[in-house]
DNA sequence: TCAAAAGTGTTTTAAGTACACCCATGC
DNA sequence: GCATGGGTGTACTTAAAACACTTTTGA
């Protein structure tokens, strides 16, 4: 199947039957507060030379397609141990002009922590956008990133996974922005919060100062309230009383359609998931 | 990129980087009226020969894997026109013994009228098994049916796709069914049908003797009741006097995550939707 | 006539929805 | 002091869940 050519002394790698590329492509989403975002790189080869794609590449012949999508995500932005989900395959016959193309499509969730690594990193191409003003885009990838966004609006309705567009703490107030944005759809407050906070996914965290002398039965690390908001806010607007924390973690690539999901849960559990997350 | 081999004198195709072969598979379900059952296919080449598999088979260069998983279908087992969406991408390194296949597994439902079809052609070496009594399968195929069916289940609470499992006129009784074979769970047989009614997915069908002399506004193809009870049901045990339809029509192979769902649709009708199939 | 399946309705309980007031902060 | 954002509670409406009896049909 593989040969040297003689010419060029290089290895070449022949089949019997065409064969098509594949790579993985990964829909990168981020919150900032009032934004939802998407990261893009500057394409630095043709086709699309100078234009703005999905982070991506190609699958090496040793690695699963979720360890690609790992391995461009981590090469071409610099993140790593961020929710990722394999979305879905799309596979038009022309969407590559260099040769066929089947690419595999992952979503990723990055906390603003997160967030702010790759924005400030100016060894690297890429660039968060908003989602709504994104430049013209290289191959099918505005195609891909419409049906990704309807993707991630069925999916946090029906999995806790908002919570990975947020820093480990956070506002019942910022969680609702998050769903507002991707969802378009605006929520009463107070129903909100009755509603997140009775999803039993959720657990109150206490700032260092307040946790002595008071009881604390809190089993999460406490943080105090005042460093969070020193330098991260775009909008300091008026700082947050109750920060909250989730309960289950769920980072990195597994494979699992839905990543935020442990089949053992209990009935109960699960149904408070879809309950919480349908507004 | 492709030549001939002057020895053989056949068509070659040559890469510089190697490249994995890509298949769709396709995971069959039907329902007898009793059982959720799997159509497999014998294997008669190497490897896994004389074993049983999921039907499907590699994409052709000029092929959406759509289509790939549409042919396949029709090739293996003469299903046409079935109910068929795209799951998810299985990529371990070594799930082929004979190159790199990464496969692209669909899911399609099949009614109890084509599944008459599949079963009484002796032409095909498909056959229907019992989902919880397989045989041993090729490859990964046991892994694939087990996330499949969890895809599945989740599937019919959100998107009205139990519908495909059965004919276009159907009872209450075997909507039940459908749902407590898939989810292994038993419902309360008034609060599913007045949820079933409630949701305004149903149409009664009425039969055509009933149909002259009334009021008849269904829009549905009017169908005699006997006919139908003549000799497909496995159990006939009684005669139901309800029959219904569904509304919406959601055939073939499209490309979009979930099939039963045209975005287009009013809030409203999403959220009854929802609500209907989560029991 | 008996067993099995299907038709029907009510009561209780939980959740969703809509809505108003007070308080703290920063400008 | 005023605009903004955040905290809290209640009444109303709707849906879910639990539950029993009757009727039809085939064996």
């Amino acid at each position: 199947m593989c040969y040297i050519d003689t010419k060029t002394m290089k290895m070449e790698y022949t089949y019997k039957y065409p064969h098509a590329a594949i790579t993985a492509d990964c829909v990168i989403y981020g919150f900032d507060g009032e934004r939802l975002k998407i990261l893009l790189v500057e394409r630095g080869v043709e086709p699309c030379k100078g234009m703005w794609a999905l982070p991506g590449g190609f699958m090496k012949i040793d690695e699963t397609i979720e360890e690609t999508a790992k391995r461009e995500l981590s090469e071409e932005t610099g993140l790593r141990n961020v929710f990722m989900t394999q979305f879905k395959v799309f596979s038009k016959v022309d969407r590559d002009p260099r040769e066929r193309v089947v690419t595999v499509v992952f979503m990723a969730l990055v906390r603003p922590s997160d967030y702010m690594l790759v924005a400030g990193d100016d060894a690297s191409n890429a660039l968060w956008f908003e989602e709504r003003f994104l430049p013209p885009l290289a191959f099918d990838h505005e195609e891909i990133i419409a049906e990704t966004h309807r993707y991630l609006e069925e999916l946090i309705r029906l999995k806790p996974v908002a919570f990975e567009l947020l820093n480990k703490t956070f506002s019942l107030g910022e969680l609702q922005r998050v769903y507002e944005e991707i969802t378009g759809k605006n929520y009463d407050r107070r129903n909100f919060q009755r509603k997140a906070v009775q999803s039993g996914l959720l657990t109150p965290v206490v700032s260092k100062s307040e946790c002595r002398g008071m009881e604390c039965d809190c089993d999460v690390v406490c943080e105090s309230v005042g460093s969070r908001y020193s330098a991260k806010r775009p909008k300091p607007g008026r700082k947050p009383n109750r920060l909250f924390t989730f309960l289950k973690k769920n980072s990195g690539v597994d494979g699992k359609k839905f990543e935020g999901e442990s089949r053992n849960d209990s009935e109960e559990s699960d149904a408070s998931i879809k309950d919480l997350f349908d507004f």
